[in-house]
DNA sequence: GTCTATAAATGGATAGAC
DNA sequence: GTCTATCCATTTATAGAC
């Protein structure tokens, strides 16, 4: 009871050393792995930059795949959180879409999340729950929430949509087109707010003029 | 030149030992890069499956990555063989694009693209040259060809296309939905060919409701 | 050209002192 | 809990015999 009084009070007043050594250990291993990816990334590396001894890791974290679980399994949990607000039932159709659209595009093209999922696609049969966990956190969240929207907005505006969540799933497929297609194959630099902005633009309004009720 | 006609006759005749020990390296390189990945993939581990020695490897391709981007590079070249086939002039729009969206489809949800694709994308970093010359044989000579039909498609059937590479690169995108991004992921076994018909199906009725002239 | 054997370096993981 | 030092396996690459 003496030690757990001594833990709380070092947790709260003052970050204990390891604490604080723990935490430079999750943001080294955090910057090494998505860096170079599972296999070439050394636990040298991550002690040498965490300013660690590489037993400390050990004495955390236990082996080299159990602290790669917690760093992409803390990462794809931040995705979630930055992830796209909920739509504002107040705003119109077109531009909920359009907003989706955008901070989808933000979330998606940052530097952090490109090599995230780099780093969970090609380790995704060593390490399935990871590549399960991202998948339900990212992209299946994001589509339920748009799915679970378009269903509400059924009969507005002079649109439709039979199936939501399989329109939400299309949406969103067309926002992962060759703009993300070439930024993930590091083929070209990151695009700025405009083109987000342009690209945005394009598939809302494509998006639109599929679902019209009037197109016949 | 008497070396040089026993070379010719060689392999014209009986596979020199030279020439089948290289091919086997190239199909032992091949699996165990895409099926484990640059680094993790050991030389020992493709001179044993090739069943010659390590120097034997050496010797051919020099260098562990001089050997890895002659696999990638081969396979992209491949894939572009196999790709989508040329738009047939006499079908109608919707066939052509259904057509398309099934070959491409079947193309990049095969095991073997699958690997490729998540090998490249893991070393897209250190072998920008392989990225590029995946982007260019596979998704952008795909987008290429389509959106040069569709340029030659205006006006026909009600439909228009003022972007016609741009509106190609919406419908790929379209097909890589959230059906591939499970397969690369490893989320789920591969669609068997009803499911991509009814795919291509779906994506090409939503595109083609995109692009009606009489929506509005 | 091909093989066996080995060099030289690096990796994950552990032992023991403090 | 943390560190230094080390073990042991594996890796890329090379040397030398045939």
């Amino acid at each position: 009871m003496t030690q757990s009084a001594a833990n709380i009070s070092q947790s709260l007043d003052q970050p204990s050393s390891s604490t604080a050594k723990r935490d430079a250990i999750v943001k080294a291993a955090a910057q090494v792995f998505l860096e170079h990816g599972y296999g070439a990334a050394s636990m040298d590396h991550i002690a040498q930059e965490a300013g660690v001894s590489k037993q400390t890791i050990y004495s955390h974290f236990g082996a080299k795949d159990a602290l790669f679980e917690a760093i992409v399994h803390s990462k794809c949990a931040a995705l979630t959180g930055r992830g796209v607000s909920s739509p504002d039932e107040n705003k119109s159709l077109e531009d909920v879409l359009y907003d989706t659209a955008s901070s989808f595009l933000t979330v998606i093209l940052a530097p952090e999340s490109v090599t995230l999922y780099r780093t969970i696609l090609s380790e995704c049969v060593r390490f399935p729950e990871l590549a399960s966990a991202f998948y339900r956190s990212g992209p299946r969240s994001a589509c339920d929430r748009l799915g679970a929207y378009l269903a509400s907005a059924k009969g507005n505006e002079n649109v439709q949509f039979p199936n939501p969540v399989a329109s939400a799933e299309m949406y969103f497929a067309m926002l992962r087109g060759d703009l993300y297609l070439q930024c993930i194959l590091s083929l070209r630099e990151m695009p700025d707010e405009k083109e987000v902005a342009a690209y945005a633009r394009e598939v809302t309004d494509t998006f639109l003029s599929a679902h019209r009720t009037s197109q016949k």
